[in-house]
DNA sequence: GGGTGCAGAATAGTATACAATCCTGTGTTC
DNA sequence: GAACACAGGATTGTATACTATTCTGCACCC
């Protein structure tokens, strides 16, 4: 269905991305443990493999790993959600501007067909699709304004909102979501880089309000996690 | 000599610290290889532990995996160096701008501190350690403004930049250097955000410049490397 | 003489075995 | 009955053994 995959089945790589990826669409929950070899089993892979993997995705954020205990999705604090979305305001109010100044009709049709997916996918109550289709949006927005490095930190900071969004997620109407992101192609086919700016910084502003950043993440699921930190 | 160090020998944590101190420094050249035995013997440690080393290192780009290959200090190409400079002139800038308003006595200590270190370094004619020094102080700014996410990033951007300067730099005056950071002190001293936002900017303007971007990568070396890509 | 092919060495990729640590449940004691 | 201690199991951390690939040098052939 979707379009490269079972290319680098078996290989860390691989193993990285799909955990990732049911992170990001949300099957996997925050606080879940990955036991490397339930892992490894589903995969068809030796835990050397899981190992790096686990790493990588440590690296990114994604999963915490605690020594001697194992790798869990990480459940991002609320300071960490703010953190977040500060960075992403840095970057891609500008980053849209550049996207916006050297955007390609082929590079519009491809944003349009995300947009459509995104539409479909919460048409067709695939809420974890929408929302990680939502989220390569602002990606690929970063891939037309040429910058792959911003690009990679972008990617970082989407698939963490998606883990934050997880947690703090206040139900409300998802749909602005897909207004803005018709709104920012809108000034992107105008080439209007001004307002794609400013499109994006209301965009972020808007994500994070509608977000719960005041209350517990949660009822802790275990008296023993909500206990062992401080 | 420095704090905390020999705390976590023989761990992957501490053998990529110091392999990412060594490039920092530039005693490691881009290209060099590192072949797993021989680092592994030289920390005292088996592969396992240099390889997941190795993984996070390439991760933050500062060793290039080659599958089959090995691992090799990265040769950051023109376009990275333009990429990075631009993700750090959208990040640190309004990170400084924060950092000036929330800024403490004794943080301003510290900075002067790291100034004066960067000095004596310089004087001592210790230039690697001066550039990590140089490099630091970027870091600090970022944790002065209590933004760990940006801090993890402008910490991966920093080292990069070094990389970038042993393969670019083109021989200047570097105390120049010195007058921009001593000036930035006094902005953040004076908490004034206007122009500690300004004075990032312009600082990062300067590294630029004094970067030679337009001609190739020095010589390549052999020409197997000059002709593997395309 | 230069190019080709093969063989051995070197090195990375992977799996597995062993050691260390932590969790859990049961039994004992007060 | 509650708290503690210990034991067994489960899981991670690390080293090593094995496999696959790549590099290198020598011999051979055109």
């Amino acid at each position: 269905m979707d379009s490269a995959l079972a290319v680098d089945e078996g290989t860390s790589d691989g193993v990285s991305r799909r955990l990732a990826l049911a992170i990001h669409e949300h099957r996997l929950a925050p606080g879940t443990k990955l036991v490397e070899d339930e892992v490894g089993e589903i995969y068809g892979v030796s835990r050397t493999v899981v190992r790096a993997a686990l790493q990588r995705l440590a690296h990114d954020r994604l999963v915490t790993l605690q020594r001697n205990k194992g790798a869990f999705v990480s459940q991002p604090s609320i300071r960490e959600a703010r953190e977040v979305f500060e960075a992403r305001s840095l970057l891609e109010p500008r980053t849209a501007r550049s996207a916006a100044e050297r955007i390609t009709p082929e590079a519009l049709v491809r944003l349009q067909s995300h947009i459509d997916q995104e539409h479909a996918a919460l048409a067709g109550g695939d809420a974890g699709r929408a929302l990680r289709l939502s989220g390569q949006f602002h990606i690929e927005i970063a891939r037309i304004a040429d910058q792959d490095t911003i690009a990679a930190f972008i990617t970082q900071l989407v698939a963490r909102s998606s883990l934050i969004i997880a947690v703090y997620w206040q139900r409300r109407n998802a749909l602005c979501e897909s207004h803005a992101h018709h709104a920012l192609l809108q000034a992107l086919a105008d080439h209007d880089g001004a307002r794609a700016d400013a499109l994006m910084r209301g965009h972020l502003l808007d994500l994070v309000s509608s977000l719960d950043l005041r209350n517990l993440p949660t009822a802790p699921q275990s008296l023993r996690e909500a206990l062992v930190r401080p």
